[in-house]
This record gives structure tokens, sequence and C-alpha cells, in this order.
DNA sequence: TTGACGAGTGAACGATAGTTCACCTATAAT
DNA sequence: ATTATAGGTGAACTATCGTTCACTCGTCAA
């Protein structure tokens, strides 16, 4: 069995209860007979970087689980099998969401705001506790209805401007209600 | 103290750890000088769905800790303060990462898939294991450099698109080596 | 052939985990 | 004034945790 296959088996349990197996459920996990194997072989994982223990021998994962391989730009290409060309790691999770709480996934429909690359059927991350500053991107309540565009403020004015030339800049008759900034846009094939 | 606090102090202790602080930690984590004062607020949380406790006790984050709130369209808003109106919740590993081991990110550099909505310094998703379809988003080498196209298969001959006029599809004239297929796209603010 | 070594077995150890019980407040409701 | 009730204390219990030790069995190099 390769390296892989080891901590993948401890990978996929972790991903599936979101937390790290106990030396018992180790011993089952690699149909071992005796603790100690598993013993054994977590330390060896932890030799390696993947797994990480406390003080008190409590496992959690180190890097690897939960975190995706940064390369270089895409003309650099791909890595050999070896892999001394990755950057470093990121966690998809922790690069994208400030605060948890107030961050929410929204579908976009429309492509009032193509030309900034967004497009039907993206998802934008945004986040609600985030001051709208002049440039940014922002999910808003105007006149009776929700949209996304850039905000534009210029002295006491503001603007909701679209990134499409075929429509028109907003500028609110009554309400403005800026309700989150968009910090992020995906979009999944 | 709100209950964003109670469930937040955790939260926190389970992204810097990686593992659900013991009842000891939480203990610490509150100031409490009794274990059974963490053991009551940790049952009042399960009961709120925040937390999950499996046969032996031991506890897992159940929503909340790695998953967002997904809401509708963008026209749709936000939702009031009661969240009946969230459709459902979602973890960005989850849903962004198939195969973790073969799974890279890669930042984008240049404009020559500026039509597809992808721009320079976004950062794409490629998964090494997958197939490479028609129409996919490849990442490839060709006659000895590295680039980001459109892969275009009519019967037994290969060609890369671009997706900005300006620049000419690419027919490999020797080589032609397909690494990784773009999953997804994310541009962050 | 021998010896070193890695990998697994099986039993034991103390420490810590989660849990329970009895008790003690405050605060709010009756 | 009296009674519930929610939230905290402190001490105990048992199961399980991570760890250690002694042993076995192949495999590969000398």
């Amino acid at each position: 069995m390769t390296k892989d296959n080891y901590s993948g088996k401890i990978a996929s349990f972790y991903k599936k209860y979101k937390r790290m197996p106990s030396y018992a459920e180790i011993m089952e996990l690699f149909g071992y007979r005796s603790k100690n194997a598993a013993f054994k072989l977590v330390n060896k994982l932890v030799e390696m970087g993947i797994i990480n223990k406390d003080k008190q021998g409590r496992l959690s994962p180190a890097r690897l689980f939960g975190e995706l391989k940064v390369l270089g730009y895409v003309e650099a290409g791909f890595p050999t099998m070896v892999e001394e060309e990755v950057l470093h790691t990121r966690n998809l999770d922790d690069w994208l969401v400030a605060s948890r709480d107030n961050t929410y996934l929204l579908q976009v429909r429309g492509d009032s705001m193509i030309e900034a690359g967004i497009m039907n059927g993206d998802t934008v991350i945004a986040d609600r506790s985030r001051a709208a500053k002049n440039g940014d991107i922002v999910i808003a309540e105007v006149d009776g209805g929700w949209t996304m565009k850039y905000l534009k403020k210029t002295g006491n004015k503001v603007e909701l401007i679209p990134a499409n030339k075929n429509y028109k800049p907003i500028i609110p008759r009554h309400d403005l209600n800026i309700a989150a900034v968009v910090t992020s846009v995906i979009r999944k094939y």
C-alpha cells in the first residue's frame, strides 16, 4: 500500500466525521488487530508532516487534508512528479471566508456584470459584515428590487454601476440598502 | 453572552486546531470552573444542531463550522433575520474539490480566456485525474509551452481555442500534453 | 546462515475523556 | 413569601484514550 493510500483512508475519515479517528478506529480502518500497529503508522505520518500530535497525543490533520497545492502561473505548467515545485498550499475556506456567520453564497442571474467577468450562473460569496467602499461590487436593495452592481461613491452621491454597456447606471430614488459586499466569484464547470 | 458567542468560541478553536475541544478545554475557553458547565453548554449546542455527538460522546461540528448559507438568486435578495429563507448550506471544499490529491490551484496570467469570464489574476482549480472532453477548458503543454484554452476535438483532430478574438486557435505541431481539466474559476477581490 | 530490521500481535499502564450525581445559588414567576 | 428553573460548582465514576513493553514473523543484506 502506498503512502497516499495510508493518509487517504484517514483523510476520508476526517472528511466524513470532521474529526480524526482514534487508534481503535484506525485499527478497524486498516484491518489491524493491534492498536500498536495503528500507533506506529500514525507516528510515521507525523514524521512525514501529514498529521500533527499535541503534547497529550491528540491528533489533528497537519497539511494536506483541507489544503490544495498552489502552483505558479499557468504558463509555468504542472510540476513533475517531484513535488518540489509546489509553491505552498491553501485551504479554500480560510482563503475565501473571513467571517463565516456573515458570509453567504448567492447565485447570479443575468449578464449585467459580464464585463467584470461575472456571468449568468456564477456563484458569488458575499460578506454582510464588511463595509462597502467605493468601487466594491455590492448586493443592494434599491427602490424595491435587489441587484448586484459596482458601488460608486462621489461625495455624498451614490450610484450603482453595471458592468455591461447595455445597462444604465442606477441612481437610487428613495432607498438604498447595501446588504453585502461581494468578496469572491466562483464559477464551476 | 449570545448564542453566536457561544458557538463562535468553539468554532474558532476548531478552525485553529482542526479538532473539537475537550470538555476540559471548553471549561478554560469560557472560564468555567466545572466540567459540568461545559457539558451542559455542549448539550444545548447539540440540541440547536450546531454540534454533533456520537454514541461514545465524541464531538464533531454539525452545520455551521465549515458550511456557508446558500441563498437563492441575487434578485431575491437577502433573507430577513429569520433564517427560514436559507435554501441549504454548502461546504466550499466538498463542493469544489472532487479528488484532493489530484487537484491544484493555478493563477491565470493574460487575457486569452477573457470571453469565458476568466481574467488576468484569477485562480483556477485544475483536476489532473479528470479526462478531458470536447469543450472543456484544459491546462496543456503544446510545442514546449504551457497554456490554458478550450479543448476542441473533431474526429481525430485536436485544437486549442482561446476565448479572445485577438488570439488564434492553436493546432499542435508536435506534442500535445493535456495535464489537467479546469473545474472551477475563483476570483477574489 | 546469520543477523538486523520493519511490521504486526497482544496485553498492560496511567491519564483523560465524557458522564452523572448532589448541591448551590441567583433570577423570575406564582 | 414561596416556588420553579436555569446555570454553575465540585467530586466521583467508568470507558476509552494514547502509550509502552515484550514478543513473533517475514524479508533482505551481509
